[in-house]
RNA sequence: GCAGGGUUAGUGAAGCGGUCAAACACGGCAGACUGUAAAUCUGCUGGCUUAUGCCUUCGUAGGUUCGAAUCCUACACCCUGCA
């Protein structure tokens, strides 16, 4: 934790930051979108850039499952491999064990994946993980967690991946040290914790607590968005604010739904990232001011001639791109559609940031 | 001209006496999607209406039968051989 965060102001539990990451800064609220496999699907990296997003996510476990970290390695690493200049986050695989659940097994030493579409069997660990997020060249990355669903059968395992994130966060740390001992701080990646607890008020205080008590860089907020009502979220989200570290950044993991970036936001988080406006688009889907939704497809939009939202300052609708048009390229199934509107939904969401930040910048120069 | 095959809902295509308003696919309409096994999944898709209801449909017109998309006859159109 030597100023590699920094808060520049604060308002209630909204917070305007910046995060000093190897690859550059990051100003916070910030939103940011899941490049799984390396793209942010169907978007080039000018496409992202032009949202005004400033990190990218991957995921250590698609990566290494195809290509593999070490063919990344030979291609020059995630920056040149994906040609994102942006600071780059990996998210650890932990997600997987949860949503790939039905084909995996569990012990302590980690976790057993068949890969549905090869049949490879492979085994990750919190060491494995951190491993090859060091090999692939992350800027951050996250240390590997236990998730449970939030359905009955995952609430009876609640307490015990509750216990065992914090037994695979010491791993991850000290994984991390190992193999990050000799560069120099600047030079560093970022290591995120992982809050587990589902919705269980004491586990997740007491995971807070333990988490934060690692020389872990960030928070991260996990086990949320995985099937609970929106008023659980919100209900854990307003029960953790007070909990939280204020000197380390705080990132709520999977979470992009406007309404619930905004809750987090007067919740004192700083990140997010989701692939709800990338998956969403490509489904039709776009968000109009006041965090309304439209279905591009429908019908009616056949002949609109105006753009997703006429107040929007994304490249889409300010290149004027039609709700006729769009919904025509749907039904073609030309993916041009899928990418216009991923466009328009990240800078959405980004704009929501952008709108927490401006005022509370504007607000403190005031001041001064 | 002769012989054979075919004509089914928006399209393609099953069905070959009752359990057929008619499989399935596509198309159409709508919904879902929150650390991406997701350009995916779900529902509806003759009409009226929402009921274990009625009405109209399987090229057209007749017929057989208690009952026909299914059998018979004629006609129309299409395809393939032989002339």
């Amino acid at each position: 934790m030597s100023g590699y965060f920094s808060i520049l102001s604060a308002s209630d539990n909204t917070r305007n930051c910046v995060l000093h990451t190897r690859a550059g800064d990051v100003l916070t609220p910030t939103f940011m979108p899941d490049g799984t496999r390396g793209a942010v699907k169907s978007l080039t990296p000018a496409q992202v850039h032009s949202t005004g997003v400033q990190t990218v996510l991957a995921n250590t476990y698609h990566l290494h499952l195809q290509p593999g970290e070490k063919i990344i390695a030979r291609l020059g690493g995630l920056h040149a491999f994906t040609g994102q200049s942006l600071p780059l986050l990996t998210d650890s695989g932990g997600f997987q064990v949860f949503s790939l659940a039905h084909i995996n097994k569990i012990t302590e030493d980690g976790v057993t994946f068949k890969d549905p579409k090869t049949g490879d069997v492979i085994f990750l660990s919190p060491e494995k993980s951190i491993q090859i997020q060091f090999a692939l060249g992350a800027d951050m990355m996250v240390a590997f967690d236990d998730v449970v669903a939030l359905d009955p059968k995952g609430r009876e395992r609640t307490a015990e991946a509750f216990e065992r994130t914090h037994r695979w966060l010491e791993r991850s740390l000290a994984e991390f040290k190992r193999l990050s001992k000799d560069m120099k701080p600047k030079e560093r990646p970022l290591l995120f914790g992982v809050i587990q607890g589902g919705l269980n008020k004491a586990l997740r205080k007491k995971s807070t607590q333990l988490v934060q008590n690692f020389d872990v860089d960030g928070i991260a907020i996990g086990g949320l968005s995985v099937g609970e009502t929106r008023a659980e979220m919100h209900d854990m989200l307003d029960f953790l604010v007070s909990l939280y570290d204020t000197q380390r950044p705080h990132f709520l993991l999977g979470v992009g739904d406007p309404i619930d970036m905004r809750h987090g936001i007067k919740r004192g988080i700083d990140m997010f990232d989701c692939v709800l406006p990338t998956r969403n688009a490509r489904h039709g889907m776009a968000w109009i001011n006041g965090d309304k939704k439209i279905q591009l497809t429908n019908a009616k939009f056949e002949a609109d001639t105006s753009p997703i939202d006429k107040n929007c300052d994304c490249t889409t609708c300010q290149k004027g791109y039609s709700r006729g048009f769009l919904r025509h390229q749907f039904k073609v199934g030309e993916p041009l559609a899928g990418t216009l509107v991923s466009i328009h939904n990240i800078r959405y969401l980004q704009r929501i940031c952008e709108t927490y930040r401006a005022p509370i910048r504007s607000a403190k120069s005031a001041n001064i």
